[in-house]
DNA sequence: CGGGGCGTTGAACGTGCGTTTAGGCTTTGA
DNA sequence: TCAAAGCCTAAACGCACGTTCAACGCCCCG
């Protein structure tokens, strides 16, 4: 198995190559599996003993961290950012190309299981998707809005979201190329109904949307507005 | 506390309350901690032991079935069809009566858990949303869509998926007021942007739709259309 | 009054977990 | 050649879990 070269945080010794192994391992597992696989099954995935696993990264917890600092800087380091779909495209992207398979499956584990690096990696999808919008709406392609911010946040809130719960709903990939199968099959059962939304709207008018507005400035009771 | 008259495949005996309280707070606590929390918890919360749980329910997987069940039986039998809203409302609606906010959190630690109540929980879901899609297109509120049954599977897995993510992120509720109030600040943040998105879409004409469409239409290579 | 069923307990068992520790094995340097 | 340093293993510990089981109180029925 070739490793990659980036070591994030790992220590810079003769092991380093056995702790990268499981480091992988433990990715592989947990995206496959889940975060409730023991230390003995990661091991054993790396050719090692629970022992090693411990003797590198102290505990569970500092193998979990350890993956989760490596799948983040992967995820930065990549130039993920020249697509010009939505934050939910990233991790299809990241699944179709074989190395990184694994990454973008231990990223939707770790954010159904959430943590720190959760909210790291949604913090980040929301500002890449801020980005592109912008960048759309700059280039005349996207209509502009009137909270770029929050419209951002909701489209990735929504697209990670619909992925999270896919993959909620798909208890258990046995293999890494199945999920990237059913990820393109999700794929084709989306297209046509995000695009028919996001090129035509749900309403036939804005009085849903004028009501709103209405609202927000005058509300019917309480605080006055600074 | 006032237990509901469902019993939902309880045994009718004398040991029915306590079969009930064990139930609801069962509900109660892997909805606010998860399905990690042990037995020994659950009966204490409801003043029994461990013993006296499985004697009832027969292992852990057998309360959590009875747990779906009463869960799946309440979402079903209130009328929570009567909405107007989306399906990501009924959880919200759900959330708000006061005795039902700890079922709407159950429903969504069990979507986030997977498994059979999940599958099923989704596929009423897309059905509900389905329903309302239709009465909408048929009071001339909402546009009609080339594919209705697609376009209420992406609506219902889009905002369950943001609910899902939403609880991921914040993983301990130690009040279950907590949780309605971060729902209500939920909703103020995706007002704005799902009305602007439903109202006026996302892009500023229909080329890449038009595109989607020739595409499924005509593709490139292979298959030919039945 | 007596006994049998029912609801309930508390202790025990086996298992698997994360973690610790002692000690081999291999490599390396003087 | 010997010793030190590192990598790595195997066994064990304590713990919490789900589960089992014998026994205890209690109420109802005869």
């Amino acid at each position: 198995m070739r490793s990659s070269d980036v070591s994030a945080g790992l220590a810079e010794g003769a092991g380093q190559a056995a702790a990268e192994r499981i480091r992988d391992a433990a990715i592989l597992r947990y995206g496959r599996d889940g975060f409730a696989v023991g230390l003995r099954a990661v091991g054993a995935d790396a050719g090692v003993t629970a022992g090693l696993v411990l003797h590198y990264f102290g505990s569970k917890e500092g193998l979990r961290r350890a993956c989760d600092a490596y799948v983040l800087s992967v995820i930065r380091s990549e130039k993920l950012k020249a697509t010009t779909g939505g934050p939910a495209v990233v991790i299809a992207q990241l699944a179709e190309v074989e190395e990184y398979a694994p990454i973008a499956l231990y990223a939707l584990r770790s954010l159904q299981a959430g943590g720190e690096l959760a909210i790291e990696f949604m913090e980040q999808m929301c500002a890449d998707a801020l980005e592109y919008l912008e960048a759309g709406v700059a280039q005349g392609l996207l209509k502009p809005s009137r909270d770029p911010v929050a419209r951002a946040r909701y489209l990735a809130t929504q697209a990670m979201g619909s992925l999270l719960l896919w993959v909620s709903l798909h208890p258990e990939f046995h293999e890494i190329d199945d999920f990237r199968k059913e990820l393109r099959q999700l794929w084709d059962e989306i297209a046509l109904p995000a695009l028919e939304l996001f090129s035509e709207g749900l309403f036939v008018d804005r009085t849903m949307l004028d009501e709103y507005l209405m609202y927000v400035c005058d509300p019917p009771a309480g605080d006055a507005k600074p």
